[in-house]
This record gives C-alpha cells, structure tokens and sequence, in this order.
RNA sequence: GCCACCUUAGCUCAGUCGGUAGAGCAACGGUUUCGUAAACCGUAGGUCUCCGGUUCAAGUCCGGAAGGUGGCUCCA
C-alpha cells in the first residue's frame, strides 16, 4: 500500500486513457478479479475491463452492497444487533446477525425491505477506508463487535484491512460502515430492487459447535422486471419439484412410520425396475457379475471393516424381541453392547469382502467386478432429508472392484467411459467433477491414500476433465471420485462415485495367488454411477419434468375413445400392443375427450392416440405426443414405432450414445 | 442434531374476535356418447397430526412430541 503508482480505478478511467467515466460504470475488471471504483490498484489502464450497470458482473457487486444496506437497516431497527459477515451469492446474498431478542419474523423482514429503501433512495456514496489493524481492533470492540474482532484477528499478519461506509438518512454522512474488502457500488443510488426472501438459522462460521446466527437471505436485481422473471424461474422450479411430481403422478410416497424411507407405489417401482435393468443391461457388456447379499449382519463384519468405529452414528442397530430380553435380564437401564449385536448393512463392501474371501482366488480371476442392488440403511440427521435426494433407506447401482494395483488404472478408465456412456443417455450434461481427499477419520496408512488420492487424480488429468478438489470429504477407507449434478432448485447432489481401497482388503485379509504363486493383496474400487437409485430418480423428475422418455415411461401411450362405441376397437387395440410388449391405458369413460386429453398430459404419457370413428373405420389413431398432433397413423405402423421408440439406450442396435461403448467387451 | 416455519377430506386449499367443519378436484352413483387441455346432477368422505394445559367452550390460545419444509461458510 505504500506503492506510489496505486491509483483507484475511478482516478484511472478519469484519465482519459481508457473509455471516460460515466455514471453506469460501477466496478472495474482485472483478469477473473472485480475491483471497485473506490480500491487503489497498481494497474495499466489497459489491463482493465469496464463494467457497467447493465454487465453480468454488476450484479454481484450490487447485491453485496445491498447486504451492507441490509445490515446497516437492522442494526438501526434492531439495536443491539451484532454483524458478522454478509456476501453475495449465487442467487442473492444473505448476511448473519447475531441478534440477542432472538430470530427474526416475517413482519421484521418487511420492515427491514422498508427501511432499506429509505437508504437506498436517499442516493449517497459508498467510501472505503484503510485501517491498521490495531485500529480495526479497537474500533470494532469499542462497539461490541466481537465477531468482527475474531475476524480481524484471523487476518494474515500482511492483509490490509478497510472499511466500506455508506450514509443512511438521519445519520451523519458515513456513518454507518462495516468491514470488508470490497467491491461496493459508487453509491446507493446505483443499487436496483430489494427482496428479503427467508430467515434462517445458520451457525457462526458454519461450525456447530459456535453460535447459531440469524440469517436473512435476500435478493436483488436492477430492475423490477429482472426480479419478476427470477421469481417467475423459482415458480417453475417449484412446478418440477420431484416430491410434488411425487406426488402428482403417484410414483411414490411417504409415511411417518418410515420416516425418509420412500414407497415406491406402481408407477414409480416401474421406472425404478427399469433404471436398475437398464444398469444391469450394461454389466453385461461391461463384464460386472451380480450377487445377492444379507440385510443384517453379525456386529463382527463390521468390526472388521471399521464401519462400527468409523460409521456407527449413520447405522441401524436392529434389536430382535430376544435380543431385548436377554437386555432386560442383564442389565434393566439397557446396555450398548449388547444392542449392537446385529447392524442393518449401510453399505455392501464388508459382505463383498467375505465373498472374495470365500474361497482362494486367482489372479486370472482379477479384475473381478460384483454387482449388487441391495437395500441400504443409513441414519441420517432429520435436518439433511430431502424428498427422494437423502433418505435412510435405498439402493445404489453398486458394485466392487477387487484388482491389482497394476489395474487400477485401466478400470478408472473403463468406468469413466461407462459412466458417461449412462449419463450421456440421460441427457444430463453439466456434470462436475469433485476428488474428495482424505478425512480426519480414515483407516490406513499415509502412503495408502497417497497412493489412491494419486490413482484417481491421474485418470482425471489424462482424461481432461476439470475437477473441484474436496479436502477431507472423502469416505474414511478411500478418497472419492463425486459425479455432481444440479436439481431444479439449484441444489447440488452427488450421484455417482468411485473409490480406490487399500484399507478394506488389509481389514479383511484378502489375498489372491499370482502367476509365481505368492499371495498378494489386491486393492478395491467402490463405484456407483446412478449413485442412490432414489436420488437419482428424484434429480431425474426434475430434469424431464415429469416427461420420462418413452423407454421409462410407466405407460407410453394411452388410448382415448371419443364415445362408447370405440371401446371394443380400444381394447382390441389395447391387447396388440401388449402383446408386443407395449404399456398401454385406455381411457374408456365417459369423459369428453378434451378431459381426456388433459388427464394424458398431466400424467405426462409420451403418447395419446385419439380413437373415433373414423379410426375404427380406417384401422388406425390419431396420434399425438407432447409437442402436439402428429396426424393419422395405421395401428401397424403404431405398434412399430412405439415398440421401436420403447427401447431402452443399449439393448438393441447401439444408439448414438451407446455406439462408442459398443466395441468394448 | 441446531434455528425458523408448516401440518384441516386421497390431492390443492378456505376457516373472521375462541362459539362446535367448508370449497374445488379426485372417488362413488346417475344422466350425457360427445373429435383434441376440465360435461351435468347427486352421494359419501374429518380423532382439524398426536399428547397435555388454559377456558363454560379450542381447528383457533399455551406447552410438549411426531412428521414435513427452508437453512446451517458460495467465508470480511
């Protein structure tokens, strides 16, 4: 900061060296860096970019100032209130209060709207300030500011440390100011239309072991039109929401005696059935077995795999009535031990590991891929459940992976193929990649995860795909590979998942004999691709809306009569597409047909074919999918196409997506 | 788990100041036999999530529980 060429950008575009200020300017761009009009910089003019009120990038720069309006309006509303910090996000911003009356209401928030107009309409500049460190110290514990303080004091002993004030009206001029680096608007008037959406409670650094804050999350957008449109996108979000189609076209349901553990009701078992067959179609091309496995185990198994030590807060611990009376008999205030006797599995691996170890194994048996479709029981908080996203009992596409070390490589490989070959068929496209790293709790040995956090990295940099690095999010036996999608709200989910393992076969003892005949340990990679079938059905819901393509769908074509003299031709019909292994309703009541038709699209079948008749006259429908009438057609070339249409991605002729895969095996 | 909010018919939701339960859709019965997004008439459907309290009286007020919804670092 003692570099005499700094100069705000503000004195840079005065210059005239670069386009000359004017008043929709609000901000600066360096590289990937947003710098405001009020930070000296040491730059070229031509090193930078404009940005203007109407740019991309304005708008985070105005919802962070707009958090300052907002803090600034409770602090004066609700005196006594401390800050802490406050940034914009993706969709708005939030800041976090600590507020000692406790939470705040709805009535609070519209005040607070209320307030930050007035702020925000009386049109004054934002002024940043450069303080030591000491000062900074002292000024915010003078004011009681103890959050400020603890992030002062966590500060890099070289960060420069400013202030950002802005007037509000019936203050003197910068009166209210806050800590922070910027970048801020030139002045309130620069700042659009305000909505404060939710409170909620949010823990000081997102620690639970800290404080629980108040926070306010709100929005902003320059115009009252841009507004309107993001709360018309939260409308659609709403529309697709999974637990409301759930519910609409009755896929499945919940129950309080099973609380997060869904039912799949008929129309949605049968998609179900199908994503799991559609998996099952590729292990075959892919070289995976399938085996069935117990529910519940001896506490042992999972002694040996760590799962009691390392997991035990996310496991079921079923009693049995003997079990409890035995309970009873010992010990009347109910002893532990003897209640962990048996576990619901919360993971397949232990067993996959007694399989490998049933009998002496053989190199040439390596690499031996086990697939298994069977139900897990995992725990978790109340607070994390989510309609089918995260619940405490489901199923993954799962399968293990016991190989040598030398394979590691090639079955990455192989599986980053199959993986994408299955979401290339599902048409998700933004899927991000994240290596989750070592956690605190882990089984093994350093240079065990060196050496699996190395595995998985190469695959990734060889391939070229850009990954989010996850420090100690990954699963205490072995880092993760995460495949991450995007629901409609705009939540994160993780679907698929592949692990590499030294951990589990050292537990386990596993060995296989290699071609010298010595015994070695092979290493195993946990893998899913749908991840949690429930998950992936619920993320699915919403991006198709509901739609399910036809090979999905839980009946691909619905006959409607037009009168009660169609419905022998229907049901005639009806059969022959049956036969050819069509899903078929028919729609034979006494509705016009316009109900008809609307009841086929709000259960959002593929296909309506119109019966009247004309139809009976001349052996045929009149078809229509969702995009609308698609004419006359003969119930032969009916039957072709729906059966031709049905086909799931790879079982007959490749389909585009299944082709490259197709050389394989 | 923690903070806030929600829970009334199968679904979506009204229910005023505390005075004893309503609508639409769906279901069922009937009438209608109809040509591209909701025909008409009728019937039935309720432990107002549960437990307790206040009150002459509780869907409504208070406390607790269960279930659900949003959130719990995208770091000044």
């Amino acid at each position: 900061m003692t570099e005499p060429a700094r100069q705000t950008a503000r004195e840079l575009l005065g210059t005239g060296t670069l386009e000359p200020l004017d008043a929709d300017v609000i901000a600066v761009k360096i590289g990937d860096r947003i710098v405001d009009l009020h930070t000296p910089i040491s730059a070229e003019p031509s090193e930078l970019s404009v940005i203007r009120r109407d740019s991309p990038e304005a708008l985070e720069v105005i919802r962070h100032s707009t958090a300052h309006v907002m803090a600034d309006a409770v602090q004066r509303l609700f005196p006594g209130t401390q800050v802490t910090i406050g940034p914009a996000i993706q969709s708005g911003f939030y800041y976090d209060f600590d507020r000692p009356d406790g939470p705040f209401t709805d009535k609070d928030l519209q005040r607070i709207e209320k307030e930050m107009r007035r702020i925000m309409n009386a049109k004054r500049p934002f002024v940043r300030e450069v303080v030591s460190r000491e000062a900074a110290i002292e000024l915010f514990r003078s004011m009681g500011e103890t959050y400020k303080v603890e992030l002062i004091e966590g500060f890099a002993a070289d960060a420069e440390i400013s202030l950002y004030r802005h007037a509000s009206p019936g203050r003197q001029e910068g009166s209210w100011f806050d800590l922070c680096s910027g970048p801020h608007v030139p002045s309130t008037a620069d700042l659009g239309v305000v909505k404060l959406t939710s409170v909620a409670g949010a823990y000081w650094r997102g620690d639970e072991t800290r404080p629980m804050l108040q926070r306010i999350y709100g929005t902003a957008f320059r115009t009252q039109e841009e507004l309107d449109r993001y709360l018309e996108q939260q409308e659609e979000a709403k529309r697709r929401d999974h637990r409301k189609l759930g519910k609409e076209l009755e896929l499945f349901w919940f129950h309080e005696y099973a609380p997060a553990m869904p039912f799949f009701l008929p129309r949605g078992a049968s998609v179900y059935r199908r994503l799991v067959d559609y998996i099952r179609s590729l292990y075959v091309r892919y070289g995976y077995e399938e085996v069935i496995t117990p529910q519940i185990f001896d506490k042992r198994l999972f002694e040996t795999s760590g799962h009691l030590q390392n997991y035990r807060e996310n496991m079921y611990l079923p009693v049995t009535a003997e079990t409890l009376d035995e309970i009873a008999q010992q010990e009347p205030s109910c002893s532990h031990p003897a209640l962990e006797n048996l576990s619901q599995k919360p993971m397949n691996c232990p067993s996959h590991c007694l399989i490998f170890g049933q009998r002496r194994r053989s190199y040439r048996e390596l690499p031996w891929r086990i697939a298994d479709f069977g139900r897990l029981h995992r725990y978790e908080r109340g607070g994390s459940l989510h309609g089918l996203a995260r619940v405490r009992s489901f199923c993954q596409d799962d399968a293990h992976i016991f190989c040598t070390p030398e394979q590691i490589h090639e079955e990455m490989r192989s599986f980053n193929e199959l993986l994408f070959e299955v979401y290339r068929a599902f048409e998700f496209k933004d899927v991000r990649v994240k290596l989750a790293l070592r956690p605190e709790k882990r089984l093994g040995t350093e240079a065990m995860w060196d050496a699996a956090e190395q595995a998985l990295e190469a695959v990734l940099k060889e391939s070229g795909t850009p990954y989010e690095l996850l420090p100690g999010e990954g699963a205490f036996y072995g880092p993760k590979l995460e495949f991450h999608v995007t629901d409609a709200l705009g939540r994160d989910w993780q679907l698929g998942t592949v692990q590499v393992d030294y951990a589990l076969p050292e537990r386990f003892g596993l060995e296989y004999v290699d071609a010298q005949g010595q015994a070695n340990r092979p290493v195993m990679l946990h893998r899913a691709i749908l991840g949690s079938v429930e998950r992936f059905l619920g993320v699915y819901i919403e991006h198709c809306s509901g739609k399910f393509p036809m090979w999905l769908a839980p009946e691909q074509i619905s006959l409607l009569t037009v009168s009660e003299r169609q419905a022998p031709f229907a049901a005639e019909l009806a059969q022959k597409l049956r036969d050819a292994g069509v899903r078929v309703l028919v729609d034979d009541s006494s509705d016009k047909l316009g109900a008809k038709i609307r009841n086929g699209r709000n259960l959002r079948l593929p296909y309506l074919a119109v019966i009247g008749d004309q139809e009976v006259e001349q052996q045929s429908v009149a078809l229509r999918s969702g995009e609308g009438d698609l004419g006359s057609v003969s119930v032969a070339d009916l039957i072709e196409r729906l059966v031709a249409e049905g086909r799931p991605p790879v079982a007959g002729a490749p389909s585009a997506s299944g082709a490259a895969a197709g050389a394989r095996s």
